[in-house]
DNA sequence: CTTTTGAGTAAGTCATGACTTACCGTAAGC
DNA sequence: GCTTACGGTAAGTCATGACTTACTCAAAAG
């Protein structure tokens, strides 16, 4: 029934402008934490607590380069997104259409 | 450039899931807020809050009937979502093409 | 016109969470 | 082996926001 459940961290985590911000970020390419710092408003303290959040959202992915870190997107969330969208969509327009039915019977 | 400011309060709107179970309920029929209410675990005066929030965000659109109010989902914020999302996926896509170019290149 | 039903608003509480600075760990470079 | 670069973690502050109860308002019913 609320199996949007899951989704919690997930939306939680895109909820933050700054979070979305890096994300969006990342999604043109993957980059190291300082680099994504120099770009924004905040500090690179900041920067690395809001990418903890995305990855344990599963949202984004690390891989370890020298002494960097290279973050990047994780797709499958995002097509987990679309999954539920689509859902909402398809609700939506199931309800509209039997709200058209019932207005015809009348 | 970052024009995911106008989806803040979208996304701040779905971040919770008490608004989220609102929402999704919508997707399925119109709902007054009294019927809402009574399946959620919260207060009647705490829904008609989410609903504002998600009225204000677009979200959800309403209609008078009698005393009651019917809530129902609006349509274009889906669609705008959904085109974010596209946006994301699109850019992921051609971050990890463009990636994989470089390898080859090596 | 009063009563009842349905719902938005006010005010206050309490938890969460987005920052900051300070510190600690680890991989490369000399 | 030190030092420097890069980042995660700790601890504390401050704002936001999700609730509650109490109230006010509006529409229909009697």
């Amino acid at each position: 029934m609320t199996y949007s459940k899951a989704f919690d961290p997930v939306f939680s985590a895109l909820a933050d402008p700054t979070r979305r911000a890096v994300f969006e970020r990342l999604a043109l390419a993957p980059t190291s934490v300082g680099a994504l710092a120099e770009t924004l408003p905040v500090s690179r303290p900041a920067v690395s607590q809001h990418l903890k959040v995305l990855s344990d959202a599963g949202l984004v992915s690390v891989r370890q380069d020298g002494t960097r870190r290279i973050y990047a997107i994780e797709a499958e969330r995002l097509h987990d997104l679309r999954t539920w969208l689509d859902r909402m969509w398809g609700d939506a327009l199931t309800a509209f259409s039997e709200a058209a039915e019932k207005d015809q019977a009348k």
